[in-house]
RNA sequence: GAUCUCGUAGCUCAGCUGGUAGAGCACUUGACUUUUAAUCAAGUGGCCGAUGGUUCGAAUCCAUCCGGGAUCACCA
């Protein structure tokens, strides 16, 4: 049948793109391949190792053991020496070379011409070392798995004699990288590492709240009304209903909202939408863990969460330490732990919590803190904090006791005036979690939130809205609770390494390409 | 949003104060049955991000725009 399939039939479905002489010429391919009964595209392969599987397994003294594999990737390097080849196939575990030799392949090796680098293959055969000592796949079958069409960017790995690898063209352009994705993933192998990595951390944070009993839970992401965080959300429309619907910036009210409902530790990761700046840590849409457990305060979260993070990076890191934009971060228990007041008198020698405007003001000017005209105390204070304090906060560090203004959603200190129950955790200057005793009062958290509408009616468009139904529930009853958020891709950022929040996101928010 | 900086072949990059668009990899053809940045020989491949301007002449100079990166501002 194939044979009915010309070059003709693939140009009715190519109009849409250009293609270079190059990629016309693989498509010529195809249809060579389909005229030699040789399917570009068949159904499966099965597999019996992996690359890594080989490697690992392989001994001189047995090769017997692997006298019969298949694998199955991606061709990145073809070396022809006339009448034997030497390729490089990738899977996801890594690179295996495979040879293939005429005498082996009498019907195949002429056609291996229409194979090209980026091309799927599965091979059958024998494993041996060669004679330089690599480890490798003697082929006895070739099977084409996918045939690829557009060019691959290929980076050549030379090993020089003290063993380092030096990669030469690697695929580098960071806008070509963010947008085709796939592709980086194909040819640069760190990526591919740092986003495994990725996987594993959440993998591990489930674990251990699952471990504990923890509920995994799933609120909405189209809401009627945002909560639970300051920011600017992004608005949507649904079209039967005919109203206006926000995606979420937070899931803190839902999820307290089913403390309400007698779940007494429920946890969710969760896509966020913020509707602001974006830069290296900041990503329109960003991962937050957020968690619940009902009877505890902030002091027990606090332990939590360090041994959670403790046990996170043993998992992934294999070591409490890593190392980030230079620095030594380690996250041996236990993590240092701050009064926010008294960071404030060991910086700048004076507790600035009730201090008027005025006074802030000129605090913040003796401390070279720009200070925006119109910002009222509780901005004044959080910027110096965020300029004099935060920076300096490279290891880990909970940093606890905030002012009430600041944390509308956090329960008041049991014996300190005018401070709340709340902890955020810095990592080499960044926030990385936020957490508080919950506020479960229905007559302080109304206070408190209108008090924030009073914000957003004089301009503060990051103010929090007045959610009814949340007030509702906890007049209903909430246990008491603490509560925790952690920003995973910033998590991740520190344990990978990784300084861009970029490269921690398959796909970063771009700007459209205009064609 | 502001400032700086970049955009040349599929990839990585040269291209100087304006004068016929270059290299390596990749690709094509040929040689080579244990290579590994394989090697050797000969080739193909460009709206020089876009649009205007200056000029006899623009990849190069100027302006605007579009994308990216960095720094700053806002935020997590």
């Amino acid at each position: 049948m194939y044979w009915f399939f010309p070059i003709l039939t693939y140009f009715n479905a190519m109009n849409t793109h250009s293609y270079n002489e190059q990629e016309l010429h693989r498509i010529e391919e195809l249809s060579s391949l389909r005229e030699l009964n040789i399917n570009p595209y068949p159904h499966t392969f099965d597999r019996t190792h992996s690359s890594k599987d080989i490697l690992v397994t392989f001994s001189d003294e047995n090769p017997e053991v692997l006298s019969s594999v298949s694998v199955a990737g991606r061709i990145m390097a073809i070396r022809t020496m006339g009448k034997a080849s030497f390729w490089h196939i990738l899977d996801q575990d890594g690179r295996i070379q495979i040879y293939l030799k005429k005498d082996d392949l009498p019907d195949m090796y002429e056609h291996l011409k229409l194979f090209d680098i980026g091309d799927i293959i599965g091979v059958e055969g024998y494993v041996f070392r060669t004679k330089v000592g690599e480890v490798s796949i003697h082929v006895r079958t070739i099977t084409l798995l996918s045939k690829s069409i557009r060019m691959l960017p290929i980076a050549k790995e030379e090993i020089t004699e003290t063993g380092e690898k030096i990669v030469h063209d690697a695929f580098k352009d960071k806008e070509s990288r963010y947008r085709r994705r796939y592709i980086d993933l194909i040819v640069n192998n760190d990526i591919r590492t740092t986003f495994i990595k990725r996987s594993k951390i959440i993998t591990a944070m489930r674990r251990y709240f699952d471990e504990r009993n923890w509920l995994e839970v799933e609120t909405p992401i189209l809401q009627p009304m945002y909560g639970g965080a300051s920011a600017r959300p992004f608005v949507t429309h649904h079209n039967t209903l005919d109203v206006d619907l926000y995606l979420r910036i937070a899931d803190e009210l839902y999820l307290k909202r089913l403390l309400v409902g007698g779940f007494e530790g429920v946890y969710e990761i969760s896509k966020n939408f913020r509707n602001e700046g974006m830069d290296k840590s900041h990503n329109p849409e960003y991962t937050a863990m957020e968690i619940y457990v009902a009877y505890k305060d902030y002091h027990w979260m606090m332990e939590m969460t360090e041994d959670c993070l403790n046990t996170i990076a043993k998992s992934v890191n294999r070591s409490e330490t890593v190392i980030y934009d230079g620095k030594e971060i380690s996250f041996a228990l236990p993590f240092a732990r701050k009064k926010m007041s008294e960071l404030f008198v060991e910086t700048i020698g004076v507790n600035p919590f009730g201090f008027d405007r005025a006074a802030l003001k000129e605090l913040a000017q003796k401390h070279s803190v720009a200070i925006d005209p119109a910002a009222n105390e509780i901005k004044i204070l959080d910027e110096m904090f965020s300029e004099l304090i935060q920076p300096k906060l490279i290891q880990p560090t909970f940093v606890y006791d905030y002012p009430l203004e600041m944390s509308p959603l956090a329960k008041s200190h049991r014996t300190e005036q005018g401070v709340v129950e709340r902890f955020e955790l810095f990592i080499n200057g960044g926030e990385v979690a936020n957490a508080f005793s919950e506020l479960n009062d229905p007559f302080d958290q109304r206070q408190r939130l209108e008090q924030q509408a009073r914000l957003k009616t004089e301009g503060d468009d990051e103010a929090m809205v007045v959610d009814e139904d949340f007030l509702f529930s906890l007049e209903i009853g909430m246990p008491p609770a603490a509560g925790l958020g952690i920003g995973i891709d910033r998590l991740v950022m520190i344990l990978t390494g990784e300084t861009s929040i970029r490269d921690v996101l398959f796909f970063p928010q771009m700007r459209p390409e205009v064609s």
